[in-house]
DNA sequence: GATGAATGAGTCTTCATTCAT
DNA sequence: AATGAATGAAGACTCATTCAT
């Protein structure tokens, strides 16, 4: 999937798989120095903390893939189209490297860490978006808050149900299409009474 | 010395109060001890150990909490109300115990502390409700386990947003409507291509 | 073997028993009040504490063993005869209560406990009859007490073996008169110089 | 006696005369720690955990005692000589490590820390000697494993003797001479019936 | 006689982190 | 950059013992 070259990248994948699997708790400074194959003491010339360690490594990822999300809606005219290209995205993300995308999957645990005042930038953005489209009559008024609640609660779910299926995880993909649908059923008719 | 009768009772309210605010493994024994007020070593009479000490308090409510939906959609001969009745009364268990229901939110890391093939009852439920309906021809054939996830998915992150409302947490009640609504568009428009 | 009527000798049955099995330090008061099947706080009803309850056990038994073992060799005339009726006595012992047999082996661990001053009696009896010995010409001058040494450690390390051996404890009866000739060969034989 | 230079030798060194002076069960990490003169933590960089540290130390040198032994009964012809070289090897060893012999003859106690299917360097080697001095005819038909535990029982007995010799312990060696020929009297006339 | 609840000191062990090399 | 050794705080859990009932 990536090709770690130099110690930092191999702790940051290491950090992404271990905490993926188990959580960032259950996951020691000492698991991780033996996945990369180093001393824990080598950490810390990478990374202030243990913190700072799993915060960096999210909020560059989770910036990341923000932007990627907003470089792929922005062509798009329509809410619609946006959302079918976000969540399309999203799918293919979760297929592509599962591990990366559960990790970020914690954003809710990794929060406690953020600095104060930090907004998570894809609720935010997911909310613009639909407020944009209230304005301009493209959806009915609506606590805005409240639908993007529910269509990341829709993605993110499903990514659980795919993550946990036995006998393996799944792939996402092949439910893009009823994710968007359903999401776009929601929107539309989520009206304020 | 202490004359408390209940001391199990408050060891399960402290533990539930504490693990919705910080998760499982940020509280430790010591901290539960300290909030009952009694030493470490006085929770190893009522529970085995942390383990079991999570998963009886968790299972125990969960179960409860499964039945009393059990009871409510019972009666219900549509899909359409059972939903209804269901949602509302999820979100009155919110505002009426938050504590315990963030607790129960928690389910997907508790559920590594639950036993082999342990099957969690409430996606079950629903996603039993659900075939049923398309067996009875209430709603499209679809992919049952992927609509059950999406419901959940709409409910719990909507319980979340409620949860980290600033500058308080939010009541949920007010958007049962909404929920039950946008569930419902969710539902009978997700048919299988 | 015996059998058991009141608490009390409940108990000692169930702390010989354990202890010969795992010794003193590995039996906690309460893996005795569980094979008992009463609670920790009764045993505190029979003996004082953990100390009193292991010295009175052993002391007990181990005084009514050296009581068993003088009635037996002081019929006896000769210093063969009288060992070879102890030794033959001991066998028997171990074959028909071993863990009694192997709790009281432990005796050099539980002289920690004893009273000050407290003197083993079977080394002492034994000591006794060979500087008797010495002294009215049946055997040669020597160190009784180191004499004594081996004689004790020849029939130990015998039931030892007997204990450990595969795939079963073995029987110790069998070897009673090779150890009793053994004995009376180094004792005959030593001379001091 | 040993001029420890570093922290795991340092370490050895404190277990030993702890183990020695009070067994297994007696000595905590803590006491280890306190006498070497660093935290609890610092032994677990030089030892997995508490079971391994006491066997690793244990089977180190029991191990290398056994090679000694082996090295010195090497060159003798006799049994009668090989015997002699080795319980005056054992009193000097004992004469100049008494902790570290004393911690050896924790062996019984210890083993329940071995690998499966451990066997004992010492008996096996004392019996394969008898045994092969049954062969050449040098001593009558026995039961060899018996004369081992006669043997075995003889000095070690006579150790604890001298351990615990009051008002301090004493020498062994000059015990030598006669443990030797005793051992030779209990060996020669040993004859299976 | 016996129980159930509790305690306080102690068990082994792991943690994140530091620092001299 | 990285290591090896160390630390102090904390982790879960067990122990012998007490005491009101």
């Amino acid at each position: 999937m990536t090709r770690p070259q130099n110690t930092r990248e191999k702790i940051e994948r290491a950090a992404i798989r271990l905490i993926a699997a188990r959580g960032i708790d259950a996951v020691s400074m000492r698991d991780i120095a033996g996945e990369v194959g180093v001393t824990e003491a080598a950490l810390y010339r990478h990374f202030a903390n243990k913190n700072a360690l799993v915060w960096d490594i999210f909020s560059a990822h989770y910036d990341a893939f923000a932007h990627e999300l907003a470089a792929l809606h922005g062509p798009q005219k329509t809410l619609r189209a946006k959302l079918a290209a976000m969540i399309s995205a999203c799918c293919e993300f979760f297929d592509r490297d599962r591990d990366l995308f559960t990790f970020l999957l914690l954003a809710q645990h990794i929060q406690r860490l953020a600095p104060k005042n930090y907004q998570a930038a894809l609720p935010a953005m997911l909310n613009d978006l639909l407020a944009a489209a209230v304005k301009r009559g493209e959806i009915p008024t609506q606590n805005t808050e409240i639908t993007t609640a529910m269509v990341m609660g829709m993605v993110l779910q499903t990514a659980l149900f795919c993550l946990y299926q036995k006998p393996r995880p799944g792939k996402m993909q092949p439910h893009a299409a009823a994710l968007s649908n359903a999401c776009w059923q929601v929107i539309k008719n989520h009206e304020r009474k």
